[in-house]
DNA sequence: AATGTGAGCAACCGCAGGCTG
DNA sequence: ACAGCCTGCGGTTGCTCACAT
C-alpha cells in the first residue's frame, strides 16, 4: 500500500493554528459539516492536511467540548477507568462527555500517575470480597448475621438488610446509614465491564445523597432483567457478581467520604 | 535581568482496521 | 480477494510558559 504523502511535502502548513485558520474551519463546518475530512481543508481553502483538521476540530474548535481544568470527580473517574481500560484512552473519553481522548491522555500522564505513584492501596487489597461457591442464600445469611452482630463495628452506624429477589436473582446487600457501602457497590459494578452503560444510567449523585440502596438495587434488578443478561455467555460473570458478599473488615478499611 | 529547567498541553506521526470499488 | 482510501487511535514530540537560580 503506498502512503500518501506527508503535509509537508505537499506543502500543506504545520504547527500551531492561528485564530483565522480557525475561524475558517470552524465556518466551514458550522456550513457545511465535515463529511470527508481528506477533502475538507481544499474546499475550506486551509493549507492543512484532513488529518490536521480532524484533530484541530476533535480536539479544540468542536462545541461539544468541554473547557477548562478537569474535577477532582472527573480525575477520580479517569483513574477508576484507567484501571479498567488501560491506555484506551479513547474507551474513556466516551464515558467522560466533554473531555477528549488527547486531554484524558495528558492529565494522565502530567497528574494522575503521580497522584498513584504517592497513593499505597491497602494490605490484603485482593480479599475486599468473598465469594461464597455453595448454597448461595444460607451461606449469605450466615454471613450476614455475623457482620451485623459482630462488636466491633462501630464506624457503621446501624445496618439493615436490603434483598431483591425473583425467578432468577437474588441480591442481599448490608446497607448503612453512611456512604461508605456506596463505595463497594460501585466496585462491584465496576468489576464488570459490561455493566458500565447500566451503572452510569443508575449511578447517580441523587443515590449517593439519600443513601438509597434500595431503590438502587431495584431499579439495578429491572436493569438486568431488561438487558437478558441471564443467558449463555454473561452466565458466569453474573454468578460472579451475585455471589459477591462485602466483608465487615473491608467496610472498616474504607476512607472517611 | 538573563538563563536554565520542568510541567503542561497542542499537535504530529505511524499504524491498524473498516469500507469501497 | 485485493488494493487503495479514509478515519480513529495511542505514542511521542516539541513549543510555551512559569518558576527557580
Amino acid at each position: 500500500m503506498v502512503r500518501a504523502p506527508c503535509c509537508e511535502k505537499m506543502g500543506l502548513k504545520k504547527g500551531p493554528w492561528s485564530p483565522e485558520e480557525d475561524e475558517i474551519l470552524i465556518s466551514y463546518i458550522q456550513r457545511n459539516g465535515h463529511g470527508n475530512w481528506r477533502a475538507l481543508p481544499k474546499q475550506a481553502g486551509l493549507l492543512r492536511c484532513g488529518k490536521s483538521c480532524r484533530l484541530r476540530w476533535m480536539n479544540y474548535l468542536s462545541p461539544d467540548i468541554k473547557r477548562g481544568n478537569f474535577t477532582k470527580e472527573e480525575e477520580d473517574t479517569i483513574i477508576h477507568l484507567h484501571e479498567k481500560f488501560g491506555n484506551r484512552w479513547s474507551a474513556i473519553a466516551s464515558r467522560l462527555p466533554g473531555r477528549t481522548d488527547n486531554e484524558i491522555k495528558n492529565i494522565w500522564h502530567t497528574h494522575l500517575k503521580k497522584r498513584l505513584k504517592n497513593y499505597q492501596p491497602p494490605q490484603n487489597s485482593k480479599g475486599h470480597y468473598k465469594k461464597i461457591n455453595s448454597d448461595f442464600s444460607t451461606s449469605i445469611q450466615h454471613e450476614i448475621n455475623s457482620f451485623v452482630h459482630t462488636p466491633n463495628s462501630p464506624q457503621i452506624s446501624t445496618t439493615e438488610i436490603s434483598t431483591v429477589t425473583d425467578d432468577s436473582l437474588s441480591v442481599i446487600i448490608p446497607v448503612t446509614t453512611d456512604n461508605r457501602i456506596m463505595i463497594k457497590l460501585e466496585e462491584i459494578m465496576d468489576s464488570l465491564e459490561y455493566f458500565t452503560e447500566m451503572q452510569e444510567s443508575l449511578w447517580t449523585d441523587e443515590f449517593a445523597m439519600n443513601n438509597d440502596i434500595s431503590n438502587f438495587v431495584t431499579m439495578a434488578s429491572e436493569e438486568f432483567q431488561s438487558l437478558d443478561m441471564f443467558n449463555t455467555t454473561m452466565e458466569d460473570d453474573m454468578d460472579f457478581l451475585f455471589n459477591f458478599f462485602i466483608r465487615t473488615e473491608d467496610l472498616q478499611e474504607l476512607p472517611e467520604l
